[in-house]
DNA sequence: GCTATTTACTCAGCATACTGATTGTCAGTA
DNA sequence: TACTGACAATCAGTATGCTGAGTAAATAGC
């Protein structure tokens, strides 16, 4: 019988609590306040103006019920502009403001910073075997996930 | 620029939210009803019964807030009892209930199922060395999380 | 034995994640 | 046009995870 706590599974989610606690060690260095699920929605975001919150949720494999929560947040920040599309009137089209570039644009290297620290059990060569074998054992599975990565289509 | 989408902490999420439906997968077609987080706590109490709280969160990681309310629905589903200790009396002690030892034994192979599953992307060595540097990129920042895993001093 | 500190647990509050339901809109078709 | 099915967003409800605060009890230092 495998030990709990030697599961896959069980792993995967420690490693994951502390890549969270490193993302907020390091991004709490900055001025800006976001969550690592909220920069990625704004980085997103930045790079596709004018994407819709279905889109959005598809490109960062998130959960749409949960995209509605975290651009309230952003647009509370004042991190992101929500606008209803002139083409959909179902959809809401996003955009990152001035003081959301602003803050990308300070936050960036915190979150660069935070990536290397997750990994600084592995060496170089580790890291980039650890990375290849995540890739590929995700895109196995990215399928059987509720919210699973979706190949971009269009920009809205 | 790294991409957001190939950051080691964006890849882990999204490994861990694969995992976990997985898991619920495999385990629904049991008649057993825990969430990942409850059955970690608990197998880790059937296998040091009598445990307080404080350590059950050491063990497998959780953070000692979040065991609250894992405990809390583990009891109310009959899996678990939690009676005062007599030794310190600010501990709760932990035991798992006959109804909880046949959810286990009903669950345990629908969860080892689940392991495979997720990496089901990878073959044995891949698997093995996958594991390896999980455990050892884990063991570099286990203690910048809030809930380290602590190793276990007493059974209570 | 008394006090200061620490510890075990709980609670309030916030932010993910998910299931399932609802509302409004779009698109295809009879 | 009316109907049907699909889709975008939201909401209600539940379960993690975390911060910070509070209560009660144990322990260390004197």
């Amino acid at each position: 019988m495998q030990e709990t706590n030697d599961m896959p599974g069980h792993l995967i989610r420690r490693l994951q609590q502390a890549a969270v606690a490193i993302f907020y060690r390091e991004v709490a260095e900055t001025d800006v306040d976001v969550s690592p699920v909220q920069f990625a929605a704004l980085d997103a975001v930045s790079k596709a103006p004018g994407i819709d919150q279905a889109t959005l949720a598809g490109l960062i494999a998130y959960d749409r019920t949960t995209i509605t929560g975290v651009v309230d947040r952003l647009v509370a920040k004042g991190y992101l502009q929500r606008t209803q599309s002139e083409k959909d009137r179902r959809a809401k089209v996003l955009k990152v403001t001035e003081k959301g570039q602003a803050a990308l644009l300070q936050v960036r290297p915190a979150v660069m910073a935070a990536q290397t620290v997750m990994l600084r059990g592995l060496d170089e060569a580790e890291a980039e075997a650890f990375m290849t074998l995540l890739r590929k054992a995700l895109g196995a599975v990215n399928e059987l996930s509720r919210a699973p990565m979706v190949a971009r289509e269009n920009a809205g």
